[in-house]
DNA sequence: CGGGCCCCTTGACTTTGATCAACAGGCTTT
DNA sequence: AAAGCCTGTTGATCAAAGTCAAGGGGCCCG
């Protein structure tokens, strides 16, 4: 996360947070200077948000289907996508998790190499394919924060084969436990000691993002409680006093 | 691979060619057209070329470490190198292999978060960093070149976890087999029934590939020999007369 | 209220791939 | 040529995770 070579525009994107001409659903929008957003200047983000709408997915509905042609693309605002994968026979695999305010679709291709499902109740700010590439065509910065955006998904994978590959069962789930702790309040003080939240995914998504059973995955949860990693209330709500004594767990 | 968009531009970008400003060492140059170099007018190209080297590193040569300070990117014109991260303990994964053309070097960070090594002997074409990313500042085209090595790079990442995360130890194997008999010899015909090729890797790389262990690896090339999808000589030099019977055993 | 789903957990048993160990072939070094 | 090393193969055994099966608890819906 040693991401350099970016302070210094940040700081210029975020003059014009006090500027009128920014359209009014961007000026709320918790995205406005994470996503892609944040390299349009406001009458960029004005001409964008014309042709955007926000709206709602309930847990489970798909996104964007395998093979499918992509007409939109789209920022999270709040909620979490899974990103999946499927062999011909039905194994699943989930090869990534896009949080707020993550940007889900891939750019210069027509139709989509996976499928994106809402994990959770997710809020979506979408605009046409076309129209973002026309932009992207005006604006070098876009394409820079795309960039960017891209390396981070490509360092995220890379991470995650090692989980795959190399870690065993209990260091997979501890894996998750800490990714998600992490991700899932992007306001929150990455520095805390402890972390509490609400479990995204059902077992049978953790054992399709880490490769196993869900039998597997909760033995690991039951034995990461019994030993007081964690606690689990609810089967979903997650709290984990001691983040360190989970990285220690998660084989890193 | 249906990576659209790029037709116009690739044709136009051909043109150069035949002009004589190119520089000399470019003119010749496999990655010529395919790696970032495409991007550049010929201008440019001999801007960078300036200040680039072409070398050659031996089979197991490190070219940059784990938390290493990068200051340099390359060109891979010939070999393999592959990316590896490696766990405290010891534990180790390939996240990658880099084949002629691609470029190897994670721009925007300061700091490898992986270890390239060559897995071959390795021809490639250096240029320091600053002068990659003073011309990118300059070329929106040429950042627009690395979004597409790095999303091309992201798609196989997240083919590479289901590989890693849902398939048997026979299905990885012959899925290597595949991925190498694709990109080992990067003008041979795509469409081809049968494939010979030497093996980049050892069967420890293998391993760490694929998340197995050597002995694993063996047994499972054995199997493929033994069942005629696969011919071995000298442990290193693999024949595959129906590739198609291949990519069946890979789980695909 | 009762029935039927989900989602999750737990237990018994099986299978896959890891571990441990021995050895063969090719290379270099002496 | 012998010794040593590296790479790869093969066999025997073991452990981790998968499979199969049963059941609990929450929730919706008739």
């Amino acid at each position: 996360m040693n991401d350099n070579g970016n302070n210094k525009g940040a700081a210029a994107e975020r003059l014009d947070i006090h500027n009128s001409e920014i359209p009014e659903v961007c000026a709320a929008c918790e995205a406005r200077h994470g996503g892609i957003c944040a390299a349009l200047d406001p009458q960029q983000l004005l001409a964008l948000s014309k042709s955007s709408s926000r709206h709602r997915i309930t847990s489970g509905s798909e996104l964007v289907g395998d093979a499918e042609a992509v007409d939109h693309y789209s920022n999270v605002l709040s909620g979490v996508v899974k990103l999946t994968k499927t062999l011909s026979d039905g194994r699943q695999q989930i090869v990534g998790l896009q949080f707020a305010p993550d940007f889900v679709g891939r750019p210069f291709k027509d139709e989509s190499a996976l499928n994106a499902e809402a994990a959770t109740d997710v809020a979506l700010c979408s605009f046409p394919k076309a129209a973002l590439e026309r932009m992207m065509r005006e604006t070098p910065g876009l394409e820079h924060r795309l960039l960017r955006q891209t390396l981070k998904e490509l360092d995220e994978a890379r991470d995650w084969m090692v989980t795959l590959g190399r870690k065993s069962a209990a260091e997979k789930v501890a894996s998750l436990l800490l990714l998600i702790a992490r991700n899932i309040n992007p306001y929150g003080d990455p520095e805390s000691e402890s972390a509490e939240f609400d479990l995204p995914l059902t077992r049978a998504d953790i054992a399709d993002y880490l490769g196993l059973t869900i039998e597997t995955v909760s033995r690991q949860l039951t034995k990461l409680r019994t030993e007081g990693v964690i606690d689990i209330r609810n089967n979903r709500h997650i709290t984990v006093p001691d983040l360190g004594r989970l990285e220690v767990r998660s084989g890193a």
